[in-house]
DNA sequence: ACACGAACCGTCAAGTTGGTCTGTTTATCT
DNA sequence: AGATAAACAGACCAACTTGACGGTTCGTGT
């Protein structure tokens, strides 16, 4: 029983599961990305997913339920790319420095198709009841670990201020999400820069101020360099 | 032929057609508020305007026609609204102040429901190049008259600063609202708070530093109260 | 008054969407 | 091997969505 070189035949139960499963969840996603809630329909997404009727229906009861584990999936997803994306961020240089390549860093991720469909789902479930009780729990589970990598990278933020700087980010990078999807090429790029920009300066201005990043030497140096761990 | 006191008998064509044709849009976007974009059918617009299907293809051919003419009366009706709203602002104060204010009247105009609905329609334009298209058109000149509003309040800015100004609020403000779509009352009011500060803390810093704002006296009194017309 | 066209009404038909149901294949256990 | 249940396939149906169409009402110019 494990013998998968020549001939892929003879999957494991659990494996012809999760295959079918995760095929129709990436289908899902890639509807909800290139034609929007709307055109997001089970037939599109079995056609895409090369999966019966039948078959949909047997892991996914309705519509919503394909809906509620795309959610569970994507976000899932989103997490994994964040700890990657954070986790190739420099260790060295200043706060400052680490929290502007942090934020392009976060930007290219919202760039990312996953976080369109994530998009389109909130929308959606501002007027759908049941996805929206869906979407805050595993929003909010979701929110929860950004402020704890925010802490991990920026000790010096307490927990209050870490949960400000999230919120503010994520809200500002929707934004532009939102403006990415009707602006032309041109007009996108110039706009992601604008904003970026403005969450460095507020970001920096606030935070300095409040000493809420380390500081390396500004005027003199107040050797506050505390460590954690 | 003009006399409309008692009984409002006998209204023109015109009359009659400007009539229908609002309710159709106003309807038009309740819907889009209330029920979102995929909630928004001919049939339920039609039933809530209180006008047959007929009467309806008559003056909008077909639904992409309907979202088109909502999406003009959308825009015509919110650059009123900002109209009035930056009317009432206080003339007096320094440009903080008014800055401030004026950051607080802008967004309880993005709270109001047309622009949930231009929202809506702004997503659903994500995936249809006609609406699109239309959209970007209206837009663009609403944008416009943003900047020449913003100049007009704050003339020490440059087209470009203002440009720059008009757009990070707007983005910042549509993450906003995509926010409140979801999160629970308690959740709303704290993070459009945070939000609004940073917005009041990147502006003006960012300003400052420039001196695109007038400055009443920051430490030293420079003398530069300059008032318009 | 009266003819004409705009505004309006209600039904029909074509196409979608989402779910149920029956039957078949495949893995697993004895 | 044979029994059993999970995984899968595809026809079917009920509800919905949208535009088309023939007929009616109402305002306007003469």
């Amino acid at each position: 029983m494990a013998d998968a070189s020549a001939a892929p035949r003879r999957r494991t139960q659990q494996e012809r599961r999760d295959g079918t499963q995760r095929v129709l969840l990436r289908a899902t996603v890639d509807c909800l990305v290139e034609l929007g809630y709307r055109g997001t329909t089970t037939l599109e997404v079995e056609q895409r997913a090369g999966v019966s009727r039948g078959a949909r229906i047997h892991h996914f009861a309705s519509k919503a339920a394909l809906l509620a584990a795309a959610v569970d999936f994507l976000y899932d997803q989103l997490h994994g790319t964040y700890e990657q994306a954070f986790g190739a961020l420099p260790e060295r240089g200043s706060d400052l420095q680490r929290f502007r390549s942090g934020l392009r860093v976060l930007w290219s991720t919202y760039m990312r198709p996953d976080y369109v469909a994530a998009l389109e789902l909130q929308m959606a479930a501002r007027t759908d009841e049941e996805l929206r009780e869906h979407l805050r729990g595993v929003a909010e589970r979701h929110r929860l670990l950004a402020v704890a990598t925010a802490q991990r990278h920026f000790p010096a933020l307490d927990a209050e201020a870490a949960r400000s700087m999230v919120e503010v980010i994520h809200v500002a990078l929707v934004g532009l999400l939102v403006q990415r999807g009707v602006a032309k090429n041109a007009e996108r790029e110039h706009v992601a820069q604008l904003v970026l920009g403005a969450l460095d300066e507020v970001m920096v201005t606030h935070l300095r101020s409040r000493e809420l990043f380390s500081q390396p030497p500004p005027r003199r140096a107040r050797a506050r360099t505390r460590s954690r761990a």
